[in-house]
DNA sequence: GGACAAAGTTAGGACATACTAACTTCTTTC
DNA sequence: GAAAGAAGTTAGTATGTCCTAACTTTGTCC
């Protein structure tokens, strides 16, 4: 377990948490911190400090923090063992994909790079979670591929949709209904103005969702056949 | 999660330790509840009032410690939860049976009940972890037969073995090296005198083993075959 | 360029759990 | 039944994480 059980629970969420927000490199603000882990600012001020001590984090007092490498490395082992956990519940024990996070979450702390690994062998080396995040590998690297988001593909686009982003489980028992799922083909059939809902066909059905949702649905456009009808 | 999540992972521990210490009635001793969890007597002390507060045991100053039933389902749980993860991953993920034991330790207060009884069904629902110790049963039953310890059978004395008891990964992997492993069937064959060296046959095997470690071996006494021959 | 809002920080305290050192109670033995 | 040793407790302290309240810094807008 290489630079594990040194860092408590709380501590990975911090550092996923900032990862997560600085995409990577970015700086993360504390209030941002402080409202993805749903804790009052001064508590994240009070552990900044602790983790730029401990070399986590580079922190300038009143400008936010960024994740050094070896932030960002465990990070990346914490969110490596969120999204294996995720799948492996899903594709082993049947878990369905709105409540494979809250369980992950819990058990990313306890697990050991070794069941992690265990996990990832058995259900054949995923490289992506049940919403289609990618996972990180062993030795810390991850597809930062960004995707458009389905609100800003334009009327006529085609794309394959690749991620659901957020964990709401309320939200993804609903895209699952509409079958909005990594993997599934989807087309801009119309667009409402003002910000109006956004009418897609998805095999033999078309459907309408709204533009805060459809924020959530990451998609890897394709040729756009729209040209060619107009 | 019925009564989850109330508990922390240490109250969790001592709930399990005075359990075990108890062997389900029983009482326990403030100083064994330390030496078991690797605790300072004091630090018990002073937790053991706050569970005796929170009605999960029985608490007379001076005079050691007892579960209340809430405090015995409470253990039972968690007991379950270690048992029925240790089998998991021994069963579906090829851990070794004595590495089981640290991983299920951390991972027993993280998993959710619903993830429990998943992992119970994927592997048929076993009745037995990978040392054959009872898995107690969703609502709080387990069997609770006293088994006879290889060391005190007589020579002659046949018995399966049911249980190793204790979770020393050296004990283990010896034992798994000698084969005596929970479904073996063995025959003392003699004993030296003054607490020495028990000669044992299983199968097409003799060996011998010191009685502090034979003390850990739990058998089911089969039909005494020596007084046919003498 | 100063005032105000937003963002961030410090101060002080709470809670759970652990520790050591010093004290008390229980048990056993003569 | 008293002394010695074992067992158990209290007192005081530490650590990690959180909170609220009050303060400071930053950035923006006229």
């Amino acid at each position: 377990m290489p630079g594990r059980e040194l860092l408590t629970a709380p501590v990975e969420d911090y550092l996923k948490a900032i990862y997560t927000i600085g995409k990577g490199t970015g700086a993360a603000a504390t209030n941002e911190i402080a409202q993805r882990l749903a804790l009052a600012p001064a508590s994240v001020s009070g552990m900044v400090r602790r983790l730029a001590d401990q070399g986590l984090l580079a922190y300038e007092r009143y400008h936010g923090v960024k994740l050094t490498e070896s932030g960002r490395r465990a990070a990346l082992r914490t969110l490596r063992r969120h999204r294996v956990i995720e799948a492996y519940l899903a594709e082993a024990l049947g878990y369905p994909w709105d409540r494979v996070h809250e369980e992950a979450e819990r058990l990313e702390h306890a697990a050991s790079d070794e069941l992690v690994d265990r996990m990832a062998a058995t259900i054949g080396e995923p490289e992506v979670d049940p919403h289609g995040a990618p996972i990180p590998t062993k030795d810390g690297s991850v597809d930062e591929t960004v995707y458009t988001s389905l609100a800003d593909l334009i009327v006529g686009a085609s794309g394959v949709v690749v991620r659901v982003a957020g964990e709401d489980p309320e939200m993804l028992r609903y895209l699952g209904e509409l079958s909005i799922l990594p993997g599934k083909r989807i087309t801009v059939k119309s667009r409402a103005p003002y910000d109006g809902p956004i009418t897609l066909g998805s095999g033999r059905h078309e459907m309408s969702i709204g533009p805060a949702l459809a924020a959530h649905v990451l998609v890897a456009p394709l040729a756009d056949r729209a040209g060619k009808h107009g």
